[in-house]
DNA sequence: AAAAACTACGAAAACGGTTTCGTGTTAATA
DNA sequence: TATTAACACGAAACCGTTTTCGTAGTTTTT
């Protein structure tokens, strides 16, 4: 087991001291050639690569950024960790991953320990509970040491930093009117509870559109499901009651649930009933029919939230005036066999 | 932006010396109550919490694992990873996240990186080029630099390290005999290129059950696809040409793709032709109908490497004679609509 | 030949901790 | 009262770098 060499040990075969073989390593004019053409070989014979741990140390800069997201057993925040990954990769910089399961205080925990000299920066999306106990004073104190932050997707108004989400809103009440134009009255709406701020938002889009186009609101059409662990009995029970000719859903598992239970009526889609998810991935993709989606350009996401968070991290502004920026992107609808046109 | 505090401000502040501050922190009996308490409460009103990377340097040890995987947008891989995280962080360590995104050199490369320091073991799945050129000169370095690693789902012998598979052999036989049990004779292989060392496994075990079954293997009705950018057409085209009951797959990708043609062409799923898919994913669950697969467990394996790794991380076995383990689990079949029983 | 200017390198501080060892003060023992 | 032990703390080394500053020794200038 050969060890790794550090400069103390290069130092002491040469018989030169740790300053100069530092400093021939980085081809600095105050060491004459022969020294460092000598100290470069040995270095390259030993296989040298200084320790990133004490370089951290030194420059206090780690180059990590640690993203902290709910879940990553979902295709939608995977393609996000994988646009971070990418783009932190492709700038030298790596990505620690945190799960915070939907929980608050393992979002606060995970934070607490990375924000302790670990990362240069935080790149995450707000946890159910967090959303729903309205507290972000981890957010605040890890801003306030300085440590940039970007909020992705699920975000807060209460916290000062960058942002970068999608125009749910918007999305929604594109996704409704798609519906509308193609002559469907009875739109449902399958949703979650509205303290994910998302869902809210697709909520006000959804309504805005039917409003829009004097259809009115029928409050009985709207479902509710918890965002976990999701009950197909719920969504039975929904459509034994309700008579629809749409279904616009939140997330793309909502809807496969749904075209299912519909499909298991006996209706037809989208002769009978239409569907629009959101969030376009594999499920929508590979859905029977294909399930027409709201795309969040996840991937695209990631980047952006990657590209601004190295921005900040790596201008040493200094008591600069801090200015953040919310980028949002525009949710596309991609048409499926679930919607006719 | 108030800065983190350190030793060094808590001991000028305190009138006290640096060691005094560090040994009462950590409530050494050398030191006398009365101090203790003093500089405690200060850290605590100024909530004190020590420099991660200061305390790396020192111990030599990060609590950080690499894990690094050919892409995390797929959902054994992902379900792997959750495994690992949710592993690693009971026990205090932090994931590291490196794509290699099925390329030999992005592997290289991170690895490099992250072997200078920054991690304490790795856990990784090979990528497919990686196998493909069968050289694993970066693993052996980093094994010899007495770094940990783990390698799980597609491992190498040319490796000496803990590694963990599922027993693919077996589990292809499995599902092969699930098909011929319920009368199937015609049934294919849709797999990918060989040098893939799942792929290997489970054309073994498919051949093995066949041939154990007295089902003479016909060729033409393996059909070896790329692992990536999956070409319908050429599926379209295996199934005008074969003639087939049955449909064995080494991912629940080509399974999809597969069902989708066969149902394009006609035919019923599972009377006319019935499907197994490897990896137990969200599609399989919500094909329709339901994909009968080969559960990888995948979070299972995730936890189980993650075990392995900071054992071995753990024990400071300087010198102590090595020994290696292969774990293999056992996967399971999930049975759906896309069988018959 | 003395002064000035380079050249090539080393010593030491710094990053933020941990830990070993030494020491002055007080208390217990002989 | 002299000796020893216990107590409470500080100095300094160390982890592996980077970087500033100082300085011998040599070369150039006047």
């Amino acid at each position: 087991m050969k060890r790794k060499i550090t400069l103390k040990h290069i130092a002491r075969e040469l018989e030169v001291s740790i300053s100069t073989v530092s400093k021939a390593l980085k081809n600095s004019e105050e060491i004459s050639r022969d020294t460092k053409e000598k100290i470069q070989a040995f270095a390259k014979l030993y296989n040298y690569k200084p320790n990133n741990i004490a370089i951290s140390l030194k420059n206090k800069r780690t180059k990590n950024i640690g993203v902290v997201i709910p879940d990553i057993v979902h295709h939608f925040f995977t393609t996000v960790v994988r646009g971070i990954e990418m783009f932190a990769n492709a700038k030298g910089y790596n990505v620690i991953v945190c799960l915070s399961d939907e929980s608050f205080d393992k979002e606060v925990i995970n934070m607490e320990l990375l924000a302790n000299g670990s990362i240069d920066g935080f790149i995450m999306s707000l946890s159910e509970e967090t959303q729903l106990k309205n507290d972000y004073n981890h957010l605040k104190e890890v801003t306030e040491q300085g440590i940039p932050l970007v909020l992705f997707d699920r975000i807060t108004d209460e916290v000062n930093c960058d942002k970068v989400i999608i125009n749910d809103e918007e999305g929604a009440y594109e996704a409704a009117k798609k519906l509308i134009d193609s002559g469907r009255k009875k739109i449902a709406l399958i949703t979650t509870e509205s303290y994910l701020s998302v869902s809210k938002n697709r909520m006000a889009g959804y309504r805005k559109a039917l409003l829009d186009h004097d259809i009115p609101i029928d409050e009985s059409l709207i479902l509710k499901l918890p965002y976990m662990n999701i009950d197909e009995d719920a969504i039975s029970a929904f459509f034994d009651v309700v008579n629809v000719d749409a279904v616009l859903c939140v997330n793309e598992i909502f809807a496969i649930h749904g075209m299912r239970v519909v499909q298991k009526n006996g209706l037809k889609i989208p002769e009978d009933v239409s569907f629009i998810g959101f969030t376009d991935g594999l499920l929508s993709k590979y859905a029977n029919p294909g399930l027409t989606a709201m795309a969040q350009h996840g991937e695209k996401m990631g980047a952006i939230a990657a590209e601004m968070l190295i921005n900040k991290v790596e201008i040493e502004n200094e008591e600069e005036e801090e200015t953040y920026h919310t980028e949002v992107l525009k949710a596309t609808l991609i048409e499926r066999e679930s919607t006719i046109n």
